[in-house]
DNA sequence: TTAGTTTCTGAAACGCGTTTCAGGTCAAGT
DNA sequence: ACTTGACCTGAAACGCGTTTCAGAAACTAA
């Protein structure tokens, strides 16, 4: 039963059946009522695909993620579901765990026109590749691009790396941990926190206080372990989220060791539950913009910034 | 630039272009050549949503869920992910916040062939609209569909639900809260929790004690609150998330006000934190099931079964 | 050598809705 | 009476890849 079919019992031709579905000028009450009679008839329904195929737009957002257990990605998502649910657009959730061909495989997709845009909240893939593709559909990626001409919307994070950093040179730390999801090289976060670190500190984050590739609480955990079976007795662990942070506090108690100062970030329910300084950047609100900007047909970049919470000892949820 | 362009170009017909990008048998080596260096020369792709058409798949699985703040969601989706990914499927995040409207409109989008399934982690439709619909495409749902011929992946809850209460019973509460994302006429899970509280405790849970449409820490905290100030002092909540339970916890803690026993459920970070009781609902797990059961072409059930998780104060990340 | 089987190939139909364009009607305006 | 413009309608083209089917060529088996 498709539109041809409908104009066939109508009497009409399939351009009016069209006309009467898509609620369109230019059809008279006589063929409007006897179309709508057969369509209710039978039942009909349109092909979503078929549609699709015509109008060439599928109202679906591809959108890139490296791996979904960590809350970054979460938060992003549901600020751009936030955005796009009212403005009737789907989200195709694209996992990748930072692989390239993956990555670059969902770049192709977009070139066969599965998605109208793709939101990259993170990438394997160069920059370089990024705005190639642009050729083929609406590309955002979710961090600051540089000079690249592609659409952004970010996070400016190196106020609050700075003013967390500031804060702890003034509770006189001396041996600073870095627990990061990615190492320097390859991450442009991880860059940053760095940066903001030699600037604040003088000196470059000491390597053997170093762990990359920690993302969740038993990862803060195992790094914590892994400090103190070196020999190392940070004062002060700077962690990726406040989970990580959560999970190194937990192997400092678990074994009567002095807990150092801990600072979060993402602003997760566990920093809030210990009450841990931490930086929230702002991911739904990144969302919301990634998805605006994908709508859009000419590149651009808009930011927010982070802001870096001190928590007091007392809590009471916002309300 | 499309297939009948390559066909023309490379001096094949359409159905040999499509025999080359399919890696068909009854194809000469001349042929295939000839089509292939017309291809990368103009840097040719078939178009998804024809090749969508034609064939009548789409590969995309919609999965329906109230809300995404949710872990039980975030759990599923993750589940159905790691499951739909290797087998070339991708979910598309359809939220429904329990409205039926919404819903109808998803399931209609299932007719109109935009998925070739829908999972529905939980629904406010009908069971009988969802039993209806299944003509036109496969439909999983992620509660025990009783006797409804429905395709179902679920948690056998009852048996947690009892060792939860019966050990609780054992430290001599007396005065049990609950606090529910749904009330008991509304959802099956809290029927559930309802019918094990009876057999337990020998009596229905006391209306004054119940708190409905809490789902967050923040409404933790407010149920609790909102006991209080009733001069309700129960000596257990039974919670329907641990983030919930670390909510009511900190309520209490804020207030220097003894904290009643807790029961969680989710098994979340929170619950780990703080060392809560909680019941795991093994959601990975179910959404991996969903997945398969939507690929399928019968209706067929599975469950898997809820464990009741006693912590020492002691911990160690599972490694 | 004959009958039978594979291998190639392409025209045309198919999946299905949208849009363009030409042709026609009818009422308002001059 | 004549132009103008708004309204209505449908054939055909378009978006684009897949599949069927028939015909031809080539090879195998008897």
């Amino acid at each position: 039963m498709n539109i041809h079919d409908i104009a066939k019992l109508s009497g009409y031709s399939a351009a009016t059946v069209s006309r009467v579905i898509n609620c369109r000028k230019y059809v008279s009450d006589d063929a409007k009522l006897a179309v709508q009679k057969v369509i209710k008839e039978y039942d009909y329904v349109p092909n979503d695909v078929a549609r699709d195929l015509s109008k060439g737009k599928t109202h679906n957002i591809g959108v890139v993620m490296p791996h979904t257990k960590h809350p970054y990605y979460t938060g992003i998502i549901n600020g751009i579901m936030d955005a796009a649910f009212p403005a009737g657009y789907r989200i195709v959730l694209l996992p990748s765990m930072y692989n390239a061909d993956i990555e670059m495989n969902y770049l192709n997709r977009l070139r066969r026109k599965a998605y109208d845009a793709i939101i990259f909240t993170s990438h394997g893939v160069s920059l370089d590749d990024l705005v190639n593709y642009q050729a083929y559909g609406s590309i955002v990626c979710c961090h600051d691009p540089g000079n690249y001409k592609i659409s952004a919307a970010y996070t400016e994070r190196i106020a609050s790396y700075l003013a967390a950093f500031k804060w702890a040179k003034k509770q006189s730390v001396h041996d600073v941990a870095i627990f990061l999801s990615r190492d320097f090289t390859l991450s442009a976060t991880s860059q940053l926190t760095r940066k903001a670190f030699i600037e604040v500190f003088g000196h470059i984050p000491t390597n053997d206080l170093l762990r990359t590739g920690v993302v969740t609480y038993e990862e803060g955990y195992k790094s914590a372990r892994s400090l103190y079976e070196n020999k190392k007795y940070p004062d002060m662990i700077f962690a990726n989220g406040d989970d990580i942070a959560a999970g190194a506090r937990q192997f400092y108690l678990d074994n009567n060791l002095p807990i150092p100062l801990l600072i979060g970030q993402e602003n997760q329910l566990s920093g809030q539950l210990l009450r841990l300084p931490t930086i929230d950047h702002n991911f739904h609100e990144i969302g919301k913009l990634a998805f605006e900007l994908a709508l859009e047909n000419k590149t651009r970049q808009v930011s927010v910034e982070s802001k870096f919470i001190l928590r007091d000892q007392k809590s009471c949820p916002d309300n």
